[in-house]
DNA sequence: GTAAACTGTTTACCAAGTTAACATTATTCG
DNA sequence: CGAATAATGTTAACTTGGTAAACAGTTTAC
């Protein structure tokens, strides 16, 4: 039972089109997540903003003065995984942590001028990126898919 | 401006709402793949397997005499980091590496009735966990997503 | 028959997170 | 008030899931 189709499967193509894995979501959701985020990596260059560290970069930018802590509950990630991110855009200059006078414990985040220059030329690539990976996609169908992505955070609220 | 709304910056809440980072695809590919992953592996429990490990062990099971590194094409993987996921397989005898007749170069991964089981067990929990999380999405819409996704994914063939 | 290519593997590395503990500071509330 | 409790930022140790480079053995191409 077939023996020939096995004997090479590495000539064999048909695995994707059947395979019980493509049904799942999470899969799918896996695949697609990986391969959008390493063209934003090769968009946005050797030296440009990972993925994270752009994200982080656009919420201090957005909404000056955010401190650590609650850029953190928005990003969905840790306090002290959010030590790292803020470290590197502290050293590129692109941020400040400053003291509010309110309260000695927390450190409220300001761009600088540069990190929103860079915050705004990184923006402009990002949306490139996005609007070239997904060249196929009619405008319905990325705000859909959108849409549905939101719908997942949604059920964990 | 706003002086008396940063104050306090971790009672707004209002960043989710319209945060720049909401309009892109990759964010919200993040958000969403880090719910459903975290999701899977507490529906599979501590000694469940992994995403990356039922990914592997499905393709096994339904395609028998896979040699390495088809299945790491087929995953998007590279070889030698598939080769940690089909240790553990073969750790729990889930599969076995088997030497073909005609290249004595590859291991073609055929699954023991162990491995069958448990994956059939395994299958079923997913199922689960996917309809679960995604209880208030429609038949449409789940193949909507699914479809969606796959599209991401034939850009980069 | 030699060069090129493929297979599985190891090793070293990296990215992105987590958890636990800690010092400092604020808040709650008997 | 003062003591317990909680929040903030941070470090350290660890985990997960990968990659890249090199290698030995084997096969294929020419």
């Amino acid at each position: 039972m077939n023996k020939s189709r096995n004997l090479k499967p590495e000539t064999d193509t048909s695995h994707q089109l059947d395979a019980d894995l493509e049904e799942f979501i999470g899969y799918n959701l896996k695949r697609a997540y990986v391969i959008v985020q390493d063209d934003f990596r090769s968009a946005l260059g050797e030296e440009g903003l990972s993925p994270r560290v752009f994200s982080a970069l656009s919420l201090v930018v957005q909404f000056p003065n955010i401190s650590q802590s609650e850029l953190a509950r928005t990003l969905g990630i840790e306090r002290s995984g959010l030590v790292a991110i803020v470290d590197e855009l502290e050293k590129r200059k692109f941020l400040v942590r400053t003291h509010v006078p309110g309260d000695r414990r927390v450190q409220a985040l300001v761009p600088t001028p540069e990190g929103a220059t860079a915050y705004a030329e990184s923006l402009k690539k990002v949306r490139a990126h996005e609007s070239l990976l997904l060249g196929n996609f009619s405008a319905e169908e990325k705000q859909t898919l959108i849409g549905l992505l939101k719908k997942i955070r949604q059920t964990k609220d």
